[in-house]
This record gives C-alpha cells, structure tokens and sequence, in this order.
DNA sequence: TATATTTGTAAGCGATTACTCACTCATGAG
DNA sequence: CTCATGAGTGAGTAATCGCTTACAAATATA
C-alpha cells in the first residue's frame, strides 16, 4: 500500500505546496524533488488534485491535535492561557503544513473553520465560568486572534514571540 | 497614454486575480472576458507581472484612504471607534482589489505591512493618551485584528457585521 | 493632405503543463 | 520453476502557457 517513495512524494509535495503554492508547484518539480519518476506521481494519486488531497489527509489530524490537550482542562484561566499558547508552541517541523493550509485558505477557499468548533465550544464555557458578557463572541474573538498570529509567524514578520505571548496572557488576566 | 480598452483590461484583471489567484489566471482569459486581443495586453504592460503591478498601482492608494481620515482625529476614543470601524465601512464594490491583496500576502509572499505603520502610530499615541500599558504592542494587535477581521467578511464567513462592530466597540470601551 | 505615431489584431512561436502509455523490474505465492 | 501483480520508468501526448511578430486601422501632427 505505502512505499517508501509514496510517502518520499508526499513529504516533498507537502514542502514545494507550502513554499511555492499549489498551482505554481508542477508535478515535473515534485518528480525531481524526490527522486521519482513523474508518472509514479500519477500511478500513486491519479491526479495533481489527487496528490494536494493525500497531502492534506496526511496532515489534516494535526488540526485537532493542536488543541485537544485542552478541551478536557477543567480551570477556566488555566484553559484560556493554553489556548494563547497555541501558535507559539507549533514546532518548526511543522511549518510547511501550516503555511500550506493558510495558502489554501486564500488559494482554493478552502479553510478548515469548522475544526476549530470543539475548540470555541470549550473556551465559550470557560468564558462564561469567568462572567465575561457574550462569553461566545469572546470565544470566537480568540480563536481569530490565534489565527492571526499565527499567520504571522508563519510569514515572519512576528518577531519576539515570547514577549507577544506574555503580553496576551497578561491582556486576558490569566 | 490611458485608453478605454486599457482600462478595461485592468478592470477585468482585478477581477479575476481576486477571484482565481494571479497563477490561476491566464492572460488569455483576460483578453476574452476584456474583449479585446491577448496581445493588447501585452503591448499596454508588457507582461503578465506588468499588468499585475499595474492592478496594484491603482489600487494602492485604497490602503492609505482606509484611514487617512482617522489620523487627524484628536480623542483617543473616538480615533479607536473609526479604528474599528475600518472593515466594516470598504464598500462592497472595492472588495475585489481586497481579496485580491490579502491572496498575493500567502501566494507570492508580498505585504502591506508597511503602509499599516502611519495607522499603528496614531493608535500608540491614543493608547498612550488613555494611559493603557504596552500602547504600541495594543496599538499593533488592534491593527492586527481588523486586519483578521477584514479577511474573514472576505472570504464570507462572518456574518452580523454590525453585531460584532458593536461588540468590539463595548469590548475596548469606546 | 501627407506623414508619423499610437492602438489594435490574428496568427503563431517555443516552452511547459498535467497526464498517459507501453514497458521493465522485483517479489512472492502456487 | 511459473507467472500474476504492484512498483517504477521514460518517452511521449494534446493542450495550454506567456509572449512575439508582422501588419492594419485609427489618430495625431505637420
């Protein structure tokens, strides 16, 4: 089922996507890229869409796992300051499949929204726990907040992110 | 030095770029949908990245105009009202040459940024004026936050604009 | 009017695109 | 051993890409 060049392919698909785009990455790039033929491409994909969706399968759990740690957290501070967390703590490692999903989000339209369900739902009711009027609109305030910082960061134009982080933590109280 | 046909050319440029992406659309495609010759456009910009630069061009005093009117404003909290009030007021009629800016920041690594810096001093200086800690680093995330919500009225996902204009204005107290 | 310049087009250029096809090679089951 | 099967290749395909060129029409200048 999975060779060691099928994922060869994907790993380098995933890369050249992220640093490229999709539609300026031709498959020719990611035959080169990793040592294949081109036609092993369309052997294992079928299509050049085909490949973008195999690659966005592969990475597409590391959106829930971003924050899963948190939604069984019982104190409402304690939560809100893991929620904060979020964008600074993303690994290098996994910079190519992040910059790859917000490229899509303005590529293809397509956005992951509503993954990130769980996650408002969790910090709407540590909000409403803390009094906080429209605990909802906070929620969601938040959720767009770490969006946005992390976009940042993946396009690099957010320096000190330490200091970032803890002058969030101290803006929300917790 | 500017013709109908010119005009014409760069009008239905915009409209596609934002719509399909700059590497998405083919000159041909905005010969046809301009009426006129592939080669026109080519003999006006000289290319396909000239006639990109052009679209640009012309939209770029948008940027500044966004809140230009805001930077002579003398009350801290009314200079934070007009602050929020920014995406909510682009009129639907310019939100091509806005998607369009906002695709060309992930698909070929080119922002603003810069042009936002008249805006983020102004905001500092009211900060300051309201004696908030940190004027510069809230000055720079409010920016960064009408900036997140510009992007999501774009792509369509927030609805009840004026719900969470008014909430963000209770939210800052102004 | 005569001429120079700009505006516009149709056809087609070489290069490149996503994709296909006929084929070989390795491996392991019977 | 036989031979069926999936992995892998390299040379192609038609279509399309950005762009050029030769030339005509329109417009401006004298």
């Amino acid at each position: 089922m999975s060779s060691e060049r099928r994922t060869s392919i994907l790993a380098t698909a995933l890369q050249l996507f992220a640093d490229e785009g999709y539609h300026a990455t031709t498959t020719r790039h990611v035959a080169q890229a990793a040592g294949v033929s081109e036609g092993l491409i369309f052997r294992h994909f079928g299509s050049k869409e085909g490949l973008l969706k195999a690659v966005m399968t592969l990475g597409e759990e590391r959106i829930h796992m971003l924050y899963e740690h948190l939604l069984t957290e019982e104190d409402a501070r304690s939560m809100i300051r893991q929620a904060i967390a979020i964008p600074f703590e993303v690994p290098t490692s996994q910079y190519p499949f992040w910059r790859l999903l917000y490229k899509l989000k303005w590529e293809l339209n397509i956005g992951p929204d509503e993954k990130m369900k769980p996650l408002e739902q969790a910090l709407t009711r540590a909000f409403e726990r803390l009094a906080i009027p429209y605990p909802e609109r906070e929620a969601i305030h938040l959720v767009r907040t770490m969006d946005a910082i992390g976009g940042e960061i993946l396009r690099g134009v957010l320096t000190d992110l330490e200091a970032e982080k803890e002058w969030l933590m101290v803006r929300y109280g917790v």
